[in-house]
DNA sequence: GTTTCTCACATACACCGTGTATGTCGTTAG
DNA sequence: CTAACGACATACACGGTGTATGTGAGAAAC
């Protein structure tokens, strides 16, 4: 019963061609290839182009969420939990793949409402916690709630893109340079005009 | 001589069509029935889809860069300037085709690359030349600056498709939402944390 | 133990969309 | 009058997705 393994291999090497090569530019018959399989087994096991993509953005977020929880955990001031959780998704950034598929691949291959619809579950339903924990903590200027979030959202992709882009002998400078300049932005939302310095 | 107007015909339908039904969704076929000619004269005055696409895109960019360029013009401090440069920014985005095309569908028909490429001539230079007379003036607290232009391009750009997709009776609120928190955040940016209301 | 059913794939094909090569018609220059 | 060129239209080749059908191995039924 070697259908997992199958599953996997595809998943895997498909993870990688769209992250290599994007969406529009990986076709089926070349991740099947990669992955010494026929067409026919890729769409046995996924209904589609699609619903691949679906499939691989949805492992990568899998995997950061469960990282920004156990991170996210033990601290127990919200805004210093909310920087816990912008430090630990840059580190995820770091691997270049992540933000290419994620932010640069999702709204161009699912479409802009798709993509949205999905990242609701993921990282957008992340940021909103950490936005309404925010709030409830009195840290935020009063402004609709919902476009707050956004924002920080996509400050976030933001960060996920330009890490993206940045070679390997330049990505640890870069993600420090992204993590001051939102960290920044975030205290300009803060009702306080104080910064603690950083931390 | 008819060629001037069916190409004005062809780029305008392109740009209701590509706004509408998005970049892979439009088929040249429908742009060509649409402006009641065929694929051939679409093919003759441009050289095929992604060109056609950023013709669309240019000529939307070009009408906004004027635009702000006539506003902020007479505009002397350059804080004061860049968010005169924003209300404006703001007002064209309540088109509801400018944000898509621009900011969903740009970089998703062109890719990553190129489209930055075309915007480096349009809304991201001038973002640069905001930011750069900003930290002329010693508004902006110390950090690099590539990143701080582009953190603030992709604000622009999170603004430009939350207005895309905002229905056209809360546009005029979700637009003011926008400014609000765009400036919240850029006051986060300066030096001196002291915040002047707004204006 | 043979038949049958199903799972996991492979093969073959239909369809759609792009791009390109070629054909046609009207206008203009010499 | 014809030769050339611009502005299109027509026809076709190619690549890619999705779907329908074929196949072989193993489990289940009897």
């Amino acid at each position: 019963m070697y259908a997992d393994a199958t599953r996997a291999a595809v998943l895997d090497v498909a993870t990688r061609l769209f992250a290599e090569r994007g969406y529009a530019g990986t076709a089926l018959a070349d991740v099947a290839a990669d992955a010494q399989v026929t067409r026919g087994a890729v769409y046995h096991h996924f209904s589609g182009k699609q619903a691949l993509f679906e499939a691989v953005l949805a492992a990568q977020e899998l995997e950061l969420i469960e990282r920004i929880a156990a991170e996210t955990a033990e601290v127990a001031d919200p805004w210093e939990a909310a920087l816990a959780g912008l430090e630990s998704f840059l580190d995820r950034c770091c691997d270049p793949t992540y933000g290419r598929l994620v932010w640069q691949e999702g709204p161009s291959a699912l479409g802009w409402t798709r993509w949205k619809e999905c990242e609701k579950e993921y990282a957008y339903g992340l940021v909103e916690q950490f936005v309404h924990s925010l709030r409830g903590a009195g840290y935020l200027r009063p402004s609709d709630i919902n476009t707050t979030v956004w924002f920080c959202f996509q400050l976030l992709g933001a960060a996920g893109l330009r890490l993206a882009e940045t070679g390997e002998e330049d990505k640890r400078r870069m993600r420090d340079e992204c993590s001051a300049v939102i960290r920044a932005m975030l205290l300009g939302l803060r009702g306080d005009a104080t910064a603690p310095g950083g931390g």
